[in-house]
DNA sequence: AGGACAGACCTTTTT
DNA sequence: GGTCTGTCCT
């Protein structure tokens, strides 16, 4: 299959070409570069001779690997199979699985969620007495999880002198560290520090590994934290052959580490540096283009690229203000039906916030006007406790060590080990330096237990010791430890409809399970290429105290001792020397290797796509997608922006390249609202207009028009809710009930009043019995009349000739005379 | 040991 | 306003 350089644009195309040396990338929004970065690929393999295996892609989720592999695939077919295409996690953890050892951890070593994290820093906490109040979890956490992506070790961390927390950070930041080795565990941080001080002081492994990857391509290169960035350049130090791609407008981590300086100042790091914009977008109107471009133009700090399209400019982008947030979703939510009844799907549509917290106003209109939806993020499926209860069984029969997922698990489901006796058994693990679930063994005589709670722990050791057994395959392994551990049937006796659905749930794990088998069964087999297989034998494995001190980290603290090494090529045949250690492959049948990688995933990115439905989702998890129809709702200051950023500009720009995505993931329609009344946290404010609105010129938007009492009408919305009275309905008996009222007048506010106080009770009187030939009113569809009542649900002709069939208690439907 | 209540919390969260 | 956590009570 030859490359057809013709699909691409000079710009792309001059990314794709340059491969040597160092090249930045500044790929604006739907500017191609995924392309660029596939393309670039395939043309290194195909048309300079390098192999995959010579070749490392890194993204920064596991959805971006999958898709940039597939893509490559249909590029190249299965030539890529031998190259590392991966997060910068899971990049860390295949390089620490083969070179375990040399950190002092063993290759079994499991991965700490951030759940399990905390536990952790809390316990810790709970055992140097540190007042919670003074000393708040959080704060020493994101301290360390700061020093961390600084690469900052525990004998390196400078306290300042009249910060006590940061005295307590040290000391908690030191017994972390010595708990996760004695766990055999790393948290995500860990993972990506580890895998530097790896490379740092052992220089034959470095070495390695830079001979190894000869090419390397970063995608979103402005989300980068220090410790990537290093990773980064000591990979790339021999070859040089380093190319980011980016957009530093696109930068909205930096909270959680990312430095936008690591793209900005990428020109001055690397000198001979190719630099390459990316600004012809394919994906929105000219419309929606012109106003990220306005809006992102006020930012400061940034390179300028301007995105131009040869595309149509488009509708005008739309405006609402809301009266509050339950008319701005009950606005979108009617909106969205007149976009479906012209003919656009609901997948097309998508509807933005800034916080998790205003999707459950939408979740509540679209619900009551039958819009159908799903949301993105949230609880997500692996952080649902009965899952979370679950993998740690998991984790534990992988990694007995794990003492935070035996205490996690110990008493799940009741077996009736409370409170005190897992005090006792922690003392006694402390005691004898063993772990918890040694210390449980010899429990029941140490502490000379009641035969029913040594039953108990017999039970709980019996778990892991099924789990050692043999199965035909990975599911029935699982299955059988979940049988074991009695999960399923503790959940069936409570009964009730939320531990059926954790059931499910549970059931849905090894649904998780199946996909792990089936994508793991072939593929990635073929990762390891022959002939360079990166193999490295120790000369001593007393490890002589041959500790270097590379770049000013503390080794010590750290990496206990380095041996001196050896690193050899060996031939394809040689490769499976039991004693050289491999590049960790994911085998489908290997308990750890399904730990591992649920670990490193964030969801159920495979999530099965359903009916058609709207998105719901924060901006954040916007970023990379792109729909027909985007609603970005909450556009209004101290919301979005938000308050923290009114008065800080740093994070104002930030916020601002938030709002570029946003405006970003629009191809054709974008709809922008705020609500002139917004109740958060249980108290309402009046927020002006989004300063991002302001900043789009007029001439751009249009507005939909203002929010008013008169638009809800019917009441429909309020029915069934314990919210009835805070709803901006001025009541029906009006007339029609769509009719529209005029401006927001304090009189009429005061009538407004008074008919909300009516409304409570029209509703409460009004019937939500539907019978056929009843004639009624549908926000949408107009007047129809019931055909047919089945249960809960009803058909109705409308008068345009549709038969619908509608929800009684949640569509938008109200009876007429 | 486990349930009930009261208090604190509250951006964003690729791994 | 809602949810999760921690403590107190039985």
């Amino acid at each position: 299959m030859a490359l057809d350089l013709d699909a691409l644009n000079s710009a792309q195309r001059e990314a794709v070409l340059c491969t040597e040396g160092p090249l930045l990338v500044l790929a604006g929004a739907g500017s191609g570069k995924t392309r660029v970065l596939t393309y670039r690929i395939a043309y290194l393999m195909q048309e300079k001779g390098v192999f995959p295996w010579n070749i490392l892609a890194i993204t920064f989720t596991n959805k971006a690997a999958r898709e940039m592999r597939e893509r490559l695939a249909k590029l190249v077919g299965n030539e890529a199979s031998g190259m590392w295409v991966s997060t910068f996690h899971s990049m860390c953890v295949r390089m620490l699985r083969a070179h375990a050892e040399r950190l002092g951890f063993s290759r079994d070593f499991t991965i700490y969620d951030d759940a399990d994290s905390n536990r952790l820093v809390k316990d810790i906490c709970k055992e140097l007495d540190l007042d919670p109040s003074r000393y708040p979890i959080k704060a020493l956490r994101s301290r360390i999880s700061k020093a961390k992506n600084e690469l900052i070790v525990p004998g390196n961390y400078v306290v300042s002198e009249h910060d006590p927390i940061d005295q307590a950070t040290k000391r908690v930041y030191e017994m972390l560290q010595e708990r996760l080795k004695k766990s055999n565990a790393f948290d995500f941080d860990d993972l990506l520090l580890y895998a530097n001080l790896l490379l740092k002081n052992n220089s034959d492994i470095c070495y390695a590994y830079q001979d190894r990857f000869r090419y390397i391509l970063v995608d979103e290169y402005q989300d980068t934290n220090h410790a990537q960035y290093t990773l980064c350049s000591m990979l790339a130090a021999r070859f040089k052959n380093l190319m980011v791609v980016g957009d530093d407008d696109q930068s909205i981590y930096s909270w959680r580490g990312a430095d936008i300086r690591n793209i900005l100042e990428f020109e001055h790091d690397y000198a001979s540096c190719h630099t390459v914009r990316l600004e012809q977008n394919y994906r929105s109107n000219g419309n929606i283009l012109a106003a990220a471009n306005a809006v992102i133009a006020n930012n400061t700090n940034r390179k300028a690229k301007t995105l131009f399209t040869n595309g149509p400019d488009g509708d005008p982008l739309m405006i609402y203000a809301a009266q509050d947030e339950r008319d701005e979703g009950r606005w979108i939510a009617g909106r969205i039906e007149l976009f479906h009844d012209s003919g656009i799907s609901y997948n097309d549509i998508a509807v933005f916030y800034r916080t998790n917290a205003q999707s459950r106003m939408l979740e509540d209109m679209f619900l009551r006007s039958g819009v159908p939806y799903r949301i993105v993020g949230g609880t997500r499926f692996f952080e649902r406790q009965e899952i979370m209860d679950v993998m740690a069984y998991l984790c534990l029969c992988v990694n007995p060590a794990d003492d935070i997922a035996a205490k996690r698990v110990i008493n799940t489901p009741r077996r009736g080990i409370g409170k005190t006796t897992i005090e006792h058994i922690e003392a006694l693990a402390r005691t004898f330096d063993i772990s918890f679930v040694e210390a449980l063994r010899i429990a029941p005589a140490e502490l000379s237990l009641r035969a029913k709670v040594t039953q108990s722990i017999n039970d709980f050791l019996n778990v892991l010791q099924v789990s050692k057994g043999e199965f035909p395959n990975l599911r029935a392994q699982i299955q059988a430890i979940i049988d074991a551990a009695g999960i399923i049937t503790a959940y069936q006796r409570e009964g009730t409809d939320e531990a059926l659905s954790r059931i499910d749930n549970i059931k849905e794990l090894l649904g998780v399970c199946d996909e792990f088998m089936d994508t793991h069964a072939t593929d990635e087999v073929f990762f390891e290429a022959p002939g360079v297989e990166l193999s490295v034998q120790s000369f001593n494995d007393d490890g002589v105290a041959a500790t270097q001190n590379v770049a000013g980290v503390d080794a010590d603290t750290m990496t206990p001792d380095s041996a001196p090494v050896a690193v050899s090529e060996v031939a394809p045949d040689s490769a499976s020397d039991a004693d050289t250690p491999e590049i960790h492959l994911l085998r489908s049948d290997s308990l750890a290797d399904f730990v591992e990688w649920v670990r490193l995933r964030t969801d159920l990115d495979s999530e099965a796509q359903g009916d058609a439905a709207v998105t719901l989702m924060t901006i954040h998890a916007s970023k990379g997608l792109e729909y027909k129809c985007v609603f970005v709702s909450g556009m209004e200051d101290s919301i979005f922006p938000t308050q923290r950023a009114l008065f800080d500009h740093e994070s104002l720009e930030e916020e601002r390249r938030l709002a570029y995505v946003a405006i970003t993931r629009a191809r054709e329609k974008l709809i922008l609202t705020h609500a002139q009344q917004r109740t958060l946290y249980g108290e309402t404010h009046c927020n002006p207009t989004s300063q991002f609105i302001e900043e789009i010129p007029d001439a751009l938007c249009r507005m939909a028009g203002i929010g008013s009492a008169g638009f809800s009408g019917s009441g429909w919305e309020k029915r069934g809710s314990r919210h009835g009275i805070a709803g901006s309905g001025c009541e029906a008996g009006a007339g029609g009930v769509f009719h529209v009222s005029s401006a927001h007048g304090a009189a009429e506010r005061i009538r407004e009043k008074a008919g909300r106080a009516m409304s409570v009770q029209t509703n409460r009187s009004q019937s939500k019995h539907f019978e056929p030939g009843d004639r009624v009113s549908h926000k949408i569809y107009g007047e129809g009349k019931v055909t047919r009542v089945v249960g809960d649900s009803m058909y109705v002709r409308f008068t345009s000739g549709k038969l619908k069939k509608l929800l009684v208690d949640f569509a938008p439907v109200v009876k007429i005379s």
